[in-house]
DNA sequence: CTGAAAGCGCTAACAC
DNA sequence: GTGTTAGCGCTTTCAG
């Protein structure tokens, strides 16, 4: 492996010379000696040892994304996403799974400072921030817009969003319109949740009542969504809309409604929300809150190196939902 | 940032020593001395600067991964199984896209040297093989079980389960049983395709033709799935059961299938193959050849470890594939 | 415009 | 068992 100092012998120059001139930091120095040490580094194929580089500058161009799994098609996109961008930008990316739980977390920060990545990307809940903080490195969180905004943030905006699906409901006619909130009750309930925010406001302003009975809180899961199918078809009076936790839920309430003869969207127009791949393949084909998966990824590599170059940047910045309606929604 | 000069500082010892300690490789260290640096290192916080480090020891404890697409399921998962591993061992996981693009591989491989990546793994094709070489690393190759032998690979055995899928529609009754061969009619009989090799044997050790009618080359996607539908029920003579390019596919051949009146698994058994979230989402749930995409990205982690250790390895690792029997394929 | 020299934080001979 | 010293390969003052 050829060094700096190699090129400078073979181009009969001083290192610093091939430095300046390979760190593109060539202030001052002359046309000609550029293309000779150009000329010289090609020919023996040298490549930059970026450690060294590292070292002294204390920059490696890397960053650290924590997500809770890649094997989740939204964080997937997501990772995409980022990495797209990165790439252009001419950094890497170093991947981390967190399946959410803080201990992970906390593992994956610690090795961020020795590793000496320049910034962190993390999805997380609000009970870890003061630890990101305390890395001391750059970072910019992804997702839970309902959190706190002290710090740059990059989400989708689900408050419009729901209020975006709502308004379709009620424009083709539907009056009772279930929400399915994936948090706890409590969580839900205490104005934590734009979801939840966004489901009241909207009764509110059209004059409805909010109904316990209309009311949901499950984990965005198949089975739940399956379970919640069991329960509806018990309902004296179910709803004629959901709005459910995520297409995956969706597709697990529309089985097995299907299975105990709810028609959809005939009897319950149902609505997903993240558009999964999945969204487009089943039947009837998923309407669903679109979100922006590959772009909050994109835009929140653009943010952290902003951050790291010390730009000022949006402190919250919501990114817009998509509607996108197929087949398992009607007007009635 | 303290240094290890500073916790030789206070520890009263030499940073040496301090080395000594925190590198582990406490050989002729007093026990006293120890634990005296270790206090002194954790009460100042000190966090070991992995990059200078690794400037002396020529390690980074980071691979870089190198696959078509994380949004693609099947890499997801095969990502999350490699970094699993990784963590598990100390490493690092850099992500790379390469969508396939012989350009964007060797970029990355350009950028592996620069980085100093321990090692790479990567799904490729053949022609990049001399390249990847040249680049001096380490390296372990994922997928692509029917090309070259000659280096560290791990993939699925699609001969074996091709095979397996097979045994199981003949044992059922099927005696008109159709392959989609996810590659170009060329390829595919020129004996480079696995997937080829498995049935044509497997006519042969069972007395039965080969048919050109029943052999299909097509893209392992949803749309190409739908438009064999189409064909297939165009057919005076059609088979009674297909062997799916991938799940994808048998998705789209489904829903084709069933628009057009044939019913599955009554008129057709169909047989997917990788084992997506979508297949036991979908209406009949698909039967399908898993592929161990989790094992797959540990085991090639795995590999690459030992490689990276000069450890002997297998050098075309072949893992199983498992037949997941479920509603869309039944006995005649 | 270019070279000499110091040093980023760590490890690894080599002494003692 | 511990300290001294010389770098790893690069960037960056500081001279000239």
């Amino acid at each position: 492996m050829s060094s700096i100092l190699d090129v400078a012998k073979v181009a009969k120059v001083s290192k610093s010379t091939v430095s300046r001139v390979l760190s593109g930091n060539n202030y001052g120095v002359s046309e000609e000696t550029k293309i000779k040490v150009e000329k010289a580094a090609e020919e023996m194929g040298y490549v930059k040892n970026y450690l060294a580089s590292s070292l002294r500058t204390n920059q490696t161009k890397t960053i650290l994304l924590i997500i809770p799994d890649v094997s989740n098609n939204f964080w997937a996109e997501v990772a995409r996403g980022a990495q797209d961008y990165f790439d252009k930008m001419g950094y890497s990316l170093i991947l981390a799974n967190s399946d959410g739980d803080n201990n992970k977390q906390l593992k994956y920060l610690k090795m961020a400072q020795r590793n000496k990545v320049d910034g962190i990307l993390i999805n997380t809940n609000d009970t870890l921030l003061d630890e990101i903080q305390n890395t001391g490195l750059p970072f910019v969180l992804i997702g839970n817009a309902n959190s706190t905004s002290r710090f740059p943030r990059v989400s989708s905006d689900s408050y419009e969003g729901i209020k975006r699906a709502l308004e379709y409901l009620y424009d083709n006619g539907h009056r009772k319109i279930a929400m399915v909130s994936p948090s706890n009750k409590d969580s839900a309930l205490s104005k934590v949740s734009n979801r939840v925010n966004s489901y009241s406001d909207f009764l509110e302003s059209h004059k409805m009542e909010f109904k316990e009975e209309y009311f949901f809180c499950c984990q965005p899961n198949l089975k739940d969504g399956e379970e919640l199918a069991v329960k509806i078809s018990k309902m004296q009076n179910p709803p004629t809309a959901i709005i459910a936790a995520n297409d995956l839920f969706a597709a697990g309430f529309i089985n097995e409604a299907v299975r105990r003869k709810i028609r959809i969207p005939e009897d319950i127009s149902v609505i997903g929300v993240d558009d999964i791949p999945l969204a487009s393949m089943i039947n009837p084909k998923l309407t669903t809150l679109e979100k922006p998966k590959h772009l909050l990824g994109k835009v929140a590599a653009e943010t952290i190196i902003s951050v790291i170059k010390g730009e000022e940047v949006i402190q919250n910045n919501k990114l817009p939902v998509n509607l996108i309606i197929r087949e398992s929604s009607k007007s009635i």
